[in-house]
RNA sequence: GGCUCCCUAGCUCAAUGGUAGAGCAGUUGACUCUUAAUCAAUUGGUUCGGGGUUCGAGUCCCCGGGGGGCCA
């Protein structure tokens, strides 16, 4: 009995190898082969000329994702940053030996193509082959053509497949990248400057969050990833960088979910002689400005609500107070004990834990019943001072403070302060904040602030969060390129 | 961290406690304008891991892993 190889047509990653091994055994070795392309698809597809008779040569490049064999001839597609092209591959026009191998190409192979366009029966602007050179094999097989992939793990796993195959998440991340490239240009188009502050702190302050905690070997030091860029901005403001901003990536210790990413990107934004109003007109600005430089328009559709948002229009104001009371409806709330108003929380059906503060009551109210039913662009104004220790008190109320949360699509988009640049007024709210733990205090950004820092507007913008809006993505793990994940043991 | 749902072929999904299947992909063949190409034939399984109940477990129970949702 003569020996017969093992079948292995079943096995594809099995088949692609012995696919790479036969041609390097004929002498092509992929991997150290390349192609100069000359156009990405969507410049190509522009590049035909209507009507004409001679069209132009190209050369393209990119990953095949359709195959569709008919004897001597075969219509291909590849996919590229731009999208998808269609090639045309016959025997006739690249030769025999040349399309024996090609036939042996594989769906996810790299290749480049040269040739020139012409218009299918069906319209279709595609690339007639000339030659072509495969420049990377691909091992295993692509996910389904149709479904693409779902399993919702293996799509942040293995993210590059889940960019292959499936288009809108392709779209929303390179929406992403847009939002955030034109951010950076509408700020630096003001005079904006784009500073870097460490991301290791000391102390990791001007945020309520926990930290994470890491440990500097030569220094044989502990130190905190930062938890916010405030009070480093804060200190470019010190030093006479006048408009400032930092995008920076973020840390907090906290839980993950559709809305919290352990690592997330936040925009802060300084503005020396402004203050919390000068911030409203900015990021109605930057807000209008980049959702029409990126979709084209300044309405987009709150798919949870099913509300048109304009940015354009008018932008709602409000008081924290006056909502609040609203909501409760009881003018009185802010005087009745809390006591009071724990009962009153509770028969919302809210629940309330008994170590709250007063005013940590009444944020359960705002934060559980009022924030999500913001979904048209609204200013909530005159928050309690205890929410933020960095900004100033409003004149003639000490009890409330110069802010604005700016909530779109019931999320909480960009707070924004008038800035606290009274070092002893600072010092004091440091104190009263920290109780016991006053080593916490930075009292490095106090000195700096006892230097002279200008008055201010300051802003932050979950950068993440409005991706999740303008995109209408359903989850924070949809516009994270990695988001956070378990390591898979058992894979 | 608590509650709850999910994990089956490379991918998308089926399977009353009773022989684990389909489509795509793969393999072989036909086809020189296809559009989820078509036609014919065909391979492919540690049903997430471990244990238990049962004559018999993908299915029921327990432990563990990973993921989704809600809550904290």
């Amino acid at each position: 009995m003569s020996e017969t190889p093992a079948d292995i047509s079943h096995d594809q990653h099995a088949v692609r190898l012995a696919k790479l091994r036969e041609l390097r055994e004929a002498g092509q070795d992929p991997f150290r082969a390349n192609v100069a392309p000359t156009h990405f698809s969507a410049e190509a597809l522009k590049a035909h000329v209507e009507g004409e008779e001679v069209q132009p040569k190209l050369t393209v490049a990119g990953r095949l994702t359709v195959i569709r064999k008919m004897g001597k001839s075969q219509f291909v597609k590849i996919l590229d940053q731009q999208g998808i092209i269609q090639l045309y591959v016959r025997k006739d026009a690249i030769g025999d030996d040349e399309f024996d191998a090609f036939k042996k190409l594989d769906i996810g192979d790299i290749i480049g193509v040269t040739g020139t366009l012409f218009k299918t029966k069906t319209g279709e602007v595609t690339v007639r082959a000339l030659s072509y050179t495969l420049v990377s094999k691909a091992l295993h097989p692509l996910p389904e053509k149709w479904h693409g992939l779902s399993d919702a793990e293996q799509v942040y796993r293995q993210r590059y497949l889940d960019l292959i195959v499936n288009q809108e998440s392709r779209t929303r991340l390179m929406q992403r990248s847009k939002i955030i490239s034109h951010i950076r240009r509408f700020l630096e188009d003001r005079q904006f400057i784009e500073v870097e502050t460490p991301v290791l702190e000391n102390t990791a302050g001007g945020a309520a969050a926990r930290p994470f905690v890491t440990h500097h070997n030569a220094l044989d030091t502990d130190f905190f990833l930062r938890i916010a860029t405030e009070l480093r901005l804060k200190r470019m403001l010190v030093g006479g960088f006048d408009r400032v901003f930092e995008i920076g990536r973020i840390f907090r210790n906290e839980g993950v979910s559709r809305r919290h990413n352990p690592e997330f990107t936040m925009l802060e934004v300084y503005q020396a002689y402004s203050d919390y109003r000068g911030m409203m007109v900015l990021i109605k600005d930057l807000l209008t400005t980049i959702c029409t430089d990126v979709l084209g328009s300044s309405v987009i559709k709150h798919a949870a609500s099913g509300e048109d948002i304009d940015f354009n229009g008018e932008w709602r104001e409000a008081k924290y107070k006056d909502l609040v009371c609203a909501e409760v409806e009881n003018p009185d709330w802010f005087s009745l004990s809390k006591e009071d108003k724990m009962s009153a929380t509770e028969k919302l059906g809210l629940k309330v834990m008994p170590d709250w503060e007063d005013y940590e009551v009444t944020n359960e109210i705002y934060s559980k019943r009022i924030e999500p039913t913001l979904v048209q662009p609204t200013f909530v104004t005159h928050l309690p001072k205890e929410l933020c220790p960095l900004a100033k008190l409003t004149e003639g109320d000490d009890s409330t403070i110069d802010v604005f949360e700016l909530c779109i699509g019931g999320m909480e988009v960009a707070p924004a302060y008038s800035e606290q640049n009274d070092p002893i007024a600072q010092r004091a709210m440091f104190a009263a904040q920290a109780g016991e733990e006053t080593q916490n205090i930075d009292e490095d950004f106090l000195l700096a602030l006892e230097h002279g820092m200008p008055p201010a507007g300051g802003m932050g913008v979950g950068i993440d969060r409005l991706v999740i809006l303008l995109t209408g993505a359903e989850s924070i793990r949809d516009v994270i390129l990695f988001p956070q994940l378990r390591e898979n043991k058992h894979a």
